[in-house]
DNA sequence: CTATTAATACTTAAAATGAGTATAAGTGGC
DNA sequence: GCCACTTATACTCATTTTAAGTATTAATAG
């Protein structure tokens, strides 16, 4: 099974296409791998486009997920559906409205995650709801773990937010059942049923954890490759730039700062354009200089590495 | 298909676990998963189990690889395996000589990618041929693509060479033909099967490649999360800690921008022991502070994140 | 022509980095 | 017991990068 996350940013909300029926859950676009695909890449490509009549830029392979008891759902037998999820960026959400692909905001499945407008009400109840579950741990031994799972994937106490633990809080509200899909895969989670948050859409399958380790990679990748520039038009303002990248990271950027950093890794040139009317000043518009993608050593995190005498 | 390439270090240089036998090339152990297995993950660590009585810690999913001419080899029809090839840290290459699994130090694959004592020789001759490859092509357009890609991935002019682009480098070499793989796989390669390079040995099917995405991955990872210690004995010094991340990212580095950097992060502790004798001042032996798997925050590159007033 | 909204330009203090030098504490040979 | 040698640890210092602001400029709406 191939299945892809097809992100875009449009009026600073970061999309997802997902394919919605009125009966069913949510579901990414996805289908099954195929004879006739020479790549698995390739094979992704055609069954989105295929589904959603959108054609993707950048893909990246995200996880193979393969659990057995993946899909217990409804099969008689234990089965196991070996999932390859994909991460795609485009940059305009299109909507043909070929099939029922729709993009939708993604903070609609993680209501959580949206720190813009600094920490999202949902926090204050799942912060309570887990710290029940802290105390609720058999030994001393288990609920110092518990807590400080709870510390690092929620950013309590002395641990900052961390945009990039998208994936961990994910699997800790599943785990813990405090959300439906956990009762509906048949765990039998610490949280009974009715606790479970009712803000935050499940999907089909696990494709909310697709989703959230999606969410988690790009997260991760804006901060040392140039892929926000995926998903802008040939033309933007540093503002513009600046409210994707908030938008994908749930958080609020210092604007000055952001500026020179952008501007000091040399990865835009000015069109010589200016944006229209935008109720303020015009801003000069900007391009991502394409060369860059080859040219860059890629910044990356260093090592101290010996020049002259180690 | 499940494939590991299991990774350890010891006298200074960086190991990986390899299946040989007289008449085969080597490979990586390997099998396949079966219903019995509740995960992917353990799937894998039970197979290596059998195959070479190591077990695992610290154990990662790297990629999967499936493209249908992946091994053709000997095969009358078109077929394809889905390979799903994970990374494992071991923390002593011990050798229990069950099976034919054997340590082999990782640079006998890639003798390119060890910089510790300087450029490596083989690099001369690799640019050479490189800078032909660059010359025969087609159009003005296609040259200039060649060349960046190749000023790119070995690091020429005024690109620095960069430790993680050990897979770049790698396809490079199999996609024009210099390594001896690309033309057992079939592929008609711009080089001629003579002109392939004899340092560096292959792997049975995509295994070299397979190493190479696990080598390109741990440099990355090593920068970022505290990996090296899933390598290390219980107790260290200083110094090993350095020989240990210079094995792995072939790179020589700063002695005391090293030590500072480690301290500065608060991973490691002192045990109170000190080094036996070691032909100069003995050492203090330190130790990783498991706590802080929980505890930091994952350094991770940064945003510049609005605090006061954006 | 003035309030509002953006965009762009500077400033400043604090922290991190790169490249060393200097000193300390062992060992083996004589 | 002293010397040469090896390795460990401590400190220095100039340069760059960050974080967090403030100040100025250029539009638009009324």
């Amino acid at each position: 099974d191939l299945s892809a996350v097809i992100v875009s940013v449009s009026a600073d909300q970061p999309k997802v296409l997902s394919v919605s029926s009125s009966d069913a859950p949510d579901a990414l676009p996805a289908g099954p791998l195929e004879v006739r695909h020479r790549t698995l890449e390739g094979g992704l490509r055609s069954w989105v486009e295929a589904q959603t009549r959108q054609s993707l830029g950048y893909v990246e392979q995200l996880y193979t997920f393969g659990d057995r008891d993946r899909l217990l759902q409804g099969r008689a037998e234990a089965s196991r559906v070996l999932s390859i999820g994909y991460l795609a960026l485009v940059r305009e959400a299109r909507h043909d409205g070929a099939g029922e692909a729709e993009w939708k905001d993604w903070y609609r499945y993680f209501p959580w995650e949206d720190h813009r407008a600094g920490q999202p009400r949902i926090l204050d109840r799942i912060e309570r709801l887990l710290r029940r579950w802290v105390a609720d741990a058999g030994s001393r031994e288990e609920r110092l773990v518990r807590e400080q799972r709870l510390r690092l994937a929620f950013g309590l106490r002395d641990v900052p937010w961390s945009d990039e633990r998208a994936l961990e809080r994910y699997e800790l509200l599943y785990e813990t059942g405090l959300v439906r899909e956990s009762h509906r895969d048949g765990l039998r989670p610490w949280a009974a049923p009715e606790e479970a948050i009712e803000q935050g859409e499940s999907m089909l399958a696990d494709h909310r954890r697709v989703l959230a380790t999606a969410i988690s990679r790009l997260r991760g990748k804006i901060k040392y490759r140039p892929v926000v520039f995926e998903l802008m038009p040939p033309q933007f303002s540093f503002l513009q730039l600046q409210r994707a990248v908030e938008a994908l990271a749930g958080l609020r950027l210092h604007k000055s700062n952001f500026r020179r950093l952008v501007e000091s890794q040399g990865l835009v040139e000015e069109t010589g354009e200016v944006s229209g009317s935008t109720g303020g000043r015009p801003a000069r518009l900007l391009r991502f200089r394409t060369d860059v993608l080859l040219e860059r050593p890629v910044p990356g995190v260093r090592l101290p590495v010996a020049r002259g005498k180690g």
